[in-house]
DNA sequence: CAAATATATGAGCATTGCTCAGAAACGAAA
DNA sequence: TTTCGTTTCTGAGCAATGCTCATATATTTG
């Protein structure tokens, strides 16, 4: 726990550090001992705020994660329609959108975080509003609601990752937000 | 080039040696040293073999990719049914049970070609197989058909994927193939 | 000011991916 | 069978990396 304001100093510079050199150089360049040194500390000290490597990874991870669910929270609560194709739609938007800005050091992150089995942390809020949503609309909670939540809350996040990283250049055409909508508005009128 | 019986053998070994060391112990204890020596060949003849660690990985992902697409099209070639959901309902349990039950093999490759941005080669058979799915039923090869076939295809792999990752009880439950094939069912009738 | 606490240092250990100089096994011609 | 070029195999060891620990410095507290 830190006590002084200079370890809060300490411990962001070195996730600034981090996040730079993974957009800058990738994940391959993402070295304890390289982020200790740009973050203009030494490697022990960088020890002393996170228990390994991964550790630094999920921090950022959850940074964004927050960020994201925040972005999301703050758009739908703008939103006084009844009709649920248009949540979905902003939810959706702003999913594909929070890929912006540092693209590469994100997709770092993801490509860390799925390669150590750690996506089910990140997911899980998602999976929540999805099961919400289906029990509403659908008004399932009956068997296979379970997996109808997953199936729907894993399909759209697994088509905006691929498109992520295969960096397609529809990602943020309406064309693609079009057809993730219509998938989901689609499972859900199907019984 | 191998030209004597023995260098195949040899390949083999090594990719089958791999194959079990991360089916038991999982991807941390895969090194390269370790694949070698439950191979019982020396550290210098795997290199001779792979160009690097990935390499090893990237082969049983071949292997496995190949070996599934045989699969589907043998599956595939004993349907005469004229409708449409059967077929489908085919190529998601084939894609479900891929991998002859060496699931954390199945984890750990996946994870492996997913960090490495490699996803791309093998998703590419699918989403050409997906292409003509969707052209043949929803009649569309006008404008966002690109991005229908890819949401199709990467929304069903993501789900799949995410479902290994993330060892759920329900993978192989025909309550999840329902709810995929509900899933695409939908989607593609949806215009 | 002194003691206690919090923060920072960096040499160096263990492990891992991989190289390379040479040895062993093999095949075919003599 | 012997010889000799080719193919295959060997394993000590190098460079790089994640991480520890004994020690030093800075800050707060009494």
């Amino acid at each position: 726990m830190p006590r002084q304001a200079r370890a809060q100093a300490t411990r962001a510079a070195i996730l600034e550090a981090a996040a730079q050199i993974l957009e800058r150089d990738g994940l391959a360049a993402f070295t304890t001992n390289a982020v200790a040194a740009r973050a203009g500390v030494s490697i022990g000290t960088l020890y002393q705020y996170f228990d390994d490597k991964d550790a630094i990874l999920l921090a950022i991870a959850r940074q964004e994660s927050a960020s994201v669910a925040a972005l999301v929270v703050q758009a739908l609560d703008g939103d006084t329609s009844v009709d649920s194709a248009p949540r979905i739609r902003i939810v959706i938007h702003t999913l594909i959108h929070a890929f912006g800005g540092r693209q590469r050091a994100r997709k770092a992150v993801v490509q860390a975080v799925f390669a150590r089995g750690l996506a089910e942390e990140f997911l899980a809020p998602v999976t929540r509003f999805t099961a919400m949503l289906a029990d509403r609309l659908a008004g399932g909670h009956g068997a296979g609601s379970r997996e109808r939540a997953f199936v729907l809350s894993r399909s759209v996040m697994g088509a905006i990752r691929a498109a992520v990283f295969e960096e397609q250049p529809f990602l943020k055409a309406r064309s693609f937000e079009d057809e993730l909508v219509r998938l989901v508005v689609a499972y859900l009128a199907a019984r």
